[in-house]
Parts: structure tokens; C-alpha cells; sequence
DNA sequence: TGCATTTCTTAATCTAGATTAATGGAGATG
DNA sequence: CATCTCCATTAATCTAGATTAAGAAATGCA
């Protein structure tokens, strides 16, 4: 992903905030204009089902943009809430920044470019979901981030996968 | 969803084509630029993973747009297979018109508006399927498109849902 | 440093949904 | 019209992964 500056350009009102391990940076259910760029440390957004049970929708390390988009661009309560996993510094900026009011085209449209490759990767993730068996996904994960497994508790790997801690561990006990 | 003009404006080199039952409108393993509005009828987007089984990804009725965004606008080839399920008229454009070039920034935001909207659909889809059972899908199916079932073979809903279509059988017996 | 809490693992059940197989329609095609 | 192929349903197994439980390891905190 391309760097900050890149992205919102320099003429932004972007604030550097730090945070300590398992601190919540945006609560689910709020309206919010924010986006989330991490500069250093890991982040994870997940949503919290009727039984109280917490599904990570995706982990954000250093150098990625984290925000609930939908909620940003239609003003719908946020679905996803965002905390902290390392203790991290995070540049908080508007979606104004990022993609209205006084953009230029060439931001615009390297901005929805980005979308578009948001939109690749979930898509993916869909197919996977539906395709893949819980060894295949951890398989793949692991390829995609991996740096992650390092940083990331088992559990929430597992919640990441869709599956519970336990067969995670039996997973990786038979590779 | 917008009306076709709206999204795309008047300047478009768009072409109505008309397709039969069960014509494939594009194949996976190409690089297109082309996007997809349906005009009449119905047609879906799906993979087909190593077993050969399909897996289906979007349904789009009228007044959608189907398109491998991925695959437009970083000439990566298209993961997904796009075939009609009934006689349909697709306005076929390219993502030139509808995303860069001469686009004005009014376009440019509206786009952006549109892929952010994807992007919450599909972030909804990946927690339900991490989260829901087969037949809580099903009920949602049910509630977010209920014009579907009845144009839709059953085999299909279930491609849809992930699971098999005996499964979607024993469900639709239950309730 | 020692205690408490959370995390990871292992093992014994249980269950949703897959697989396999067989049957009765419904459209398509000659 | 008869035949053929595809589709939906039902039922009998089978299995991946959930649930429950309990011990071991790691981590946080006084």
C-alpha cells in the first residue's frame, strides 16, 4: 500500500495519536468520519454477533488503512469496532481528506483505485469462505500475512478464520 | 442502484447486447476492462474452484452492475465467470468510461460512493458468513433480496449460501 | 517475587452440513 | 408424443469443526 502522503496528500488536517495495547481506537454503532492509517504497531477491526461472540473482520499492521467505509461514506452507525492489539501510533484523518471537498482528480481516482483493490481482496475472501476448508484458510493466511502469526494471538487467528481456538490448534498440531 | 446514465453519464461508448439463457457473457481467466449493467433479466458471477464445484458470487437483476473490478483496473485476469440465468439485454461499457480519463470529479466522487457502498456489502457478507448458520443465510436472502427465489433455481441460492443443495432443501422443509 | 488471569493445548462428545444414493417431477428435444 | 436430461426432494451415513471440560503455559499485576 502506497504511503501516507500518497494517499491523502500533505494539505490535510491528519493527527498522530498513540495508543497502548487493547485500547479501543473507534466503538461500534457510531456515526464516524475517521480513517485509521497505522504508522507503527497492529490494529484489528471486528464485529461483536447476538451471542456476544467477537469475529475479526481484518488486522491492520504498519502501513495500512483501516476505516468502516460504509459508515464514512453513508453516515451508518459503524458495524465494525477498532482497538488496538501492540501498543501503536495511528494518524487519524477524515474521509474528507481522503476522498471529498477540494481532492484533485488524480487523487480521486488513485483513491478509487484502492477501493477497487478492497473490493479484489474481499472478494476473494468470500470465495474462500465458501470454498476453502479451515486447514486451506489458515494455509492461505498464512502465505498472505506472514509476519502476522508472530504478532497475533491463536485466537484471534482463529477468530480471523472463522473458527474457534481449539480447532486452530489442532490444525496447526497436525502440520 | 442509480439509473445507467447517472453512473456513467451520456459521453459513454456503452452497447446494448442481448444475451439467451445460459450464454456466458465473460469468461474467467481474461483480462477485461469490460463492466456490466443489466437492463433486463438476470445473471450471476461465480468461481470454480480446483474440484471443479461453482461457487456463486453475486446475482445482479435489473438495474445492476456486475463487473470484476480487480480485474479492470489492475489488468489482473478475471477470478469469476459471468453467464446469464435468463434472457437478458446487458449494456456492456468499459471501466473507462465509468471510472478515469475524461471523468468529471462529480463522477469521480459518485464512483468512489458506489465502490465504498460494495465494500460494506461484501464486508456484511464476510462476517455473516463467519458468523451465521446456513439457515440464518438463507432467512437473510430471504429478507435482502426477496424478488430472487422465484427467478432463481435452487441449486443456485444455494451455490449462493455455500452450501450443498440437499442442505438448502432440508431447510426450506423445516421452516 | 508470587498470585491471578488469560491463553493454548489436548481429549471426549456432539451436531450442522457434506456426501451418497434413490425417487418423482419438469423442461427440453427428437 | 415419448424419451432424456436436469432439478428438487428425502433419507442414510459420514465428517469437519463446535462444544465442553480440564490441565499446562504464558502473561499481567500487586
Amino acid at each position: 500500500m502506497d504511503s501516507l502522503t500518497e494517499i491523502i496528500g500533505t494539505d490535510t488536517k491528519a493527527i498522530l495519536k498513540k495508543f497502548k495495547k487493547k485500547e479501543i481506537i473507534q466503538k461500534e454503532g457510531v456515526v464516524s468520519k475517521n480513517a485509521f492509517y497505522v504508522k507503527k504497531g497492529l490494529i484489528r477491526s471486528y464485529s461483536v454477533d447476538e451471542k456476544g461472540k467477537e469475529h475479526i473482520f481484518m488486522f491492520g499492521a504498519e502501513d495500512w488503512i483501516i476505516a468502516d467505509l460504509e459508515s464514512n461514506v453513508f453516515n451508518k452507525p459503524s458495524e465494525l469496532c477498532i482497538e488496538t492489539i501492540e501498543d501503536s501510533e495511528i494518524v487519524i484523518f477524515t474521509i474528507d481528506d481522503f476522498n471529498y471537498s477540494e481532492s484533485s482528480k488524480e487523487k480521486l481516482q488513485k483513491n478509487s483505485k484502492l477501493l477497487a483493490r478492497r473490493i479484489g481482496s474481499l472478494q476473494r475472501r468470500v470465495i474462500q469462505l465458501m470454498s476453502s476448508s479451515a486447514k486451506e484458510r489458515y494455509q492461505m493466511f498464512l502465505e498472505t500475512y506472514p509476519l502476522l502469526p508472530n504478532r497475533v494471538p491463536q485466537k484471534m487467528i482463529a477468530s480471523y478464520l472463522g473458527i474457534t481456538p481449539e480447532a486452530l490448534s489442532k490444525i496447526r498440531g497436525e502440520s
